[in-house]
DNA sequence: CTATAAAATAAGAATCATTCTTATTTTGTG
DNA sequence: CACAAAATAAGAATGATTCTTATTTTATAG
């Protein structure tokens, strides 16, 4: 994997953004500073990044992945009303984090481990 | 809703199965017993019958929604070598859905939730 | 600083899942 | 049975994602 020009823009604007972007809405935000840049590149390398770790892929919204700059460990909330998709740190969640780690030490096998709450975000509550 | 006698064999087909298909999976197998039904049918009525909570709709599982016959709390994983999607019981997770509870109650807003894990499937490890 | 091979990219065509449209059929109710 | 509402089939339309190919960029050896 070689690092880019291309791929560092991408690395650089997705941590600027605090929204969850598709890979569509990413290329729309791209190609704004980067007029030049087609939107298979766009897919291609959020793909290559996510999964080399440098980026995050979000495989919870329902139909489409989205991808998070910040790759710590993070909870999500897709809200029922808006259909929006925020960062979500649930009352109570520091038990939910022990839980977790717990399962990820006695467990081999996990890799990974996706969470996302379905509720009311801040602006339709 | 009226629960015809499509929406019944959806119902009783989907429940019948261990593997969490998704639309179009299940279209192919269900056309296989009823060749007359419709693609869209299929979409619509999953959509309509995981609204109402009688079957489950997996918003976790990547890029594609799947569908579930069985209801109850329970997680799944997903496998990083097959793509295989199963029901999973982790060890230690007494705890998680301990924790799980415990935001449910303190959260007004919070629906519901959704975990994936990803690791190795049971075949591929 | 070249020459070369490998990797990455742009452009847009192709594919594939999902949704929409419309005419027809089924269902529930008087 | 007659009617209105709901559901369905069929396939067209849409929209996101991937694929193809020619070109460009990058890394490396000489």
């Amino acid at each position: 994997m070689v690092l880019t020009t291309q791929r560092k823009t991408i690395i650089e604007e997705l941590k600027k953004l605090k929204t969850h972007p598709t890979a569509d809405q990413f290329y729309e935000l791209l190609r704004k500073k980067t007029p030049k840049i087609s939107v298979a590149s766009v897919y291609r390398n959020l793909e290559v990044l996510s999964s080399l770790g440098m980026i995050a892929k979000l495989e919870t919204s329902g139909a489409r992945n989205r991808f998070d700059g910040d790759t710590s460990v993070h909870y999500h909330l897709k809200c029922s009303k808006c259909g929006g998709f925020v960062d979500f740190v649930p009352e109570g969640s520091e038990s939910l984090a022990k839980s977790l780690d717990k399962i990820k030490g006695l467990n081999m096998n996990i890799d990974n481990f996706n969470i996302v709450f379905t509720g009311l975000c801040g602006k339709c509550r």
